[in-house]
RNA sequence: GGCCCCUUCGUCUAGCGGUUAGGACGCGGCCCUUUCACGGCUGAAACACGGGUUCGAUUCCCGUAGGGGUCACCA
């Protein structure tokens, strides 16, 4: 026997509830079900949006949580809208996210014969049959069934016709017999059991008339041949499932091997109006994130994770820590909104937590050829509290790298006043015979000369801060002494000091 | 329009018949404090509505309303 067939043999088993307690139980025994297969299957026509990428993520924490494999799969089949270049930001976004991948990608435009393969299997087993109706007699159709208010499906038109009525040398579709009575339930991992009847699924194209394959044939295709045990994809799909399902049922008919998949559908992300998140709404690449907005992958990690899933309290979650607690009946079934604030927040989180020295050079990347890394990891450690994101760090960092003489901000201008820079005048004296320059040594000065001229230490700091970055707000002001030198702090005071 | 799905603070969520309905973001206040943050404390803020079932419903069932998705020779 080989792999492949033990990995579907092992899968009979019933699904759904049953499952679902399983997994549970999974998770608190640290058991590993070894037959999970999931698949990421973005078609490259723009970038990784938020939500693809959370339906990665999804799917990647499942089969990793189960020590299965998660499997990559390009749907490139519409050639006209498919492009190398959202292919590459695809791969570079999952890649920053950290998501891997245990094979190569499958391009599915590679698979177009093994696709019409199977659809002429079904063809000639009588699961599907050849539909001669010209695009404009289907228009015709249904624009009847709309002025009738019918449903708008395929009437079934070519489904018994006798083959000796076609028409000669007439291009054809190929199109699915589906079951016409009863009804199909599935027992969603996520949604629960969910039932329609089969009337309500029409006899659609699995082969278009130039032969190639339209997406619902090669979907299913392709994730039985890579072995998919579980289907996690936006609920957008769930419509699909019912319409994709009597593939496997009729192909397992024929030659068996074709067991149901799993299913699970995840509830979409909205735009904070509440509408379908669209390129209007912010469902911005993942690489804008990054690029533009300063966050870091850790913290979209950690954000797209809680979108839609939950596990009590928990907020901070760690990759490790989702991998050993992810589980599907963790995934509500409501859709939820995107909320940028939360995602700075967390980012915050994050910032603090991460190493000095990467964000330095992430600073680093952003300034350019005037930066230094070493001087920016130093200070990083007091520029991060006060940074939500990367572009925070780079505009509190950025006195560091001021030239005299400084530009003064106008709140800063306004600090200077004619007392303040007198009490400049003083303090640029005391430090200069300061021998000791570290934060205690001028702390220690900086106050006892407030104190002599009885005079709060703000009355004091404001002024420094002024004339020390040119803005009202920084570090401490004797860390900001410190990162800056003896020299240049000097330097800087005494251009604003009068004596 | 047909079909399918959804409905706890503004937002993300916990809850799985009996809770002062919890946490997080955001918002207000206080503390810390040389500014801004961080951190700590604290306040306001939710079970869409109507029927059932039950001793008892946020929780189970059915409606209503609202929202979303989907109905291509796109994926």
């Amino acid at each position: 026997m080989t792999h492949h067939q033990r990995v579907l043999e092992l899968r009979w088993q019933p699904c759904g509830l049953f499952e679902r307690k399983q997994s549970v139980m999974a998770s608190n025994s640290a058991a590993k079900d070894n037959t999970v297969v999931t698949r990421f299957a973005p078609s490259p026509t723009g970038f990784l949006h938020i939500g693809g990428a959370r339906t990665a993520l999804f799917n990647w924490l499942f089969s990793r949580h189960h020590g299965g494999k998660a499997l990559l799969r390009i749907e490139d089949t519409d050639h006209k809208r498919s492009t190398q270049e959202a292919i590459d930001a695809i791969l570079d976004g999952l890649n920053w996210l950290g998501l891997d991948y245990d094979e190569e990608p499958v391009f599915q435009s590679s698979r177009a014969d093994r696709h019409a393969e199977v659809a002429n299997k079904l063809l000639e087993n009588g699961h599907a049959y050849r539909c001669y109706a010209t695009t404009e007699e289907l228009e015709q159709m249904r624009a009847e069934q709309r002025a009738a208010k019918q449903p708008l499906r395929y009437d079934g038109r070519w489904r018994d016709r006798d083959p000796s009525e076609a028409p000669q040398d007439a291009p054809f579709t190929v199109r699915l017999k589906t079951p016409t009575e009863g009804e199909t339930a599935i027992e969603d991992l996520v949604q629960g059991r969910v039932t329609v009847r089969n009337e309500e699924v029409d006899d659609y194209i699995i082969l278009r008339a130039d032969g190639t394959p339209t997406y619902m044939l090669a979907a299913v295709v392709d994730d039985h041949d890579m072995g998919c045990t579980h289907i996690i994809r936006g609920d957008d799909h769930l419509n699909n499932a019912f319409r994709q399902l009597p593939i496997y049922r009729a192909m397992d008919a024929i030659e068996g091997g074709w067991s149901d998949p799993t299913y699970a559908h995840i509830p979409l992300i909205h735009g904070s109006d509440g509408a379908k998140l669209s390129k209007r709404h912010g469902a911005l690449g993942v690489e804008a994130y990054r690029d533009e907005m300063g966050i870091l992958p850790e913290a979209l990690f950690n954000y797209l994770l809680r979108l839609g899933w939950g596990h009590g309290d928990k907020e901070e979650i760690t990759r490790e820590e989702a991998i050993e607690l992810f589980t599907l009946d963790g995934v509500g079934k409501s859709p939820s909104r995107f909320d940028l604030k939360k995602l700075e927040n967390l980012n915050g989180h994050y910032i603090r937590e991460a190493d000095d020295t990467r964000l330095a050079e992430l600073v680093a990347d952003e300034i350019g050829n005037e930066a230094d890394a070493a001087l920016l990891a130093q200070a990083m450690p007091v520029l991060k509290t006060r940074a939500k994101n990367i572009n925070d760090l780079v505009e509190g960092s950025a006195f560091l790298f001021a030239k005299r003489p400084l530009e003064m901000t106008e709140k800063a201008g306004k600090l200077l006043t004619d007392d303040a820079r007198l009490l400049l005048g003083k303090l640029s004296s005391r430090l200069k015979s300061e021998n000791n320059w570290t934060i205690e040594a001028l702390e220690a000065t900086t106050k006892a000369l407030a104190e002599e001229l009885e005079l709060g230490l703000g009355k004091l700091a404001q002024p420094m801060r002024a004339a020390l970055t040119g803005t009202t707000t920084s570090p401490g002001i004797f860390d900001v002494l410190v990162l800056l030198g003896r020299d240049e702090s000097l330097a800087r005071i005494d251009a604003q000091a009068a004596s």
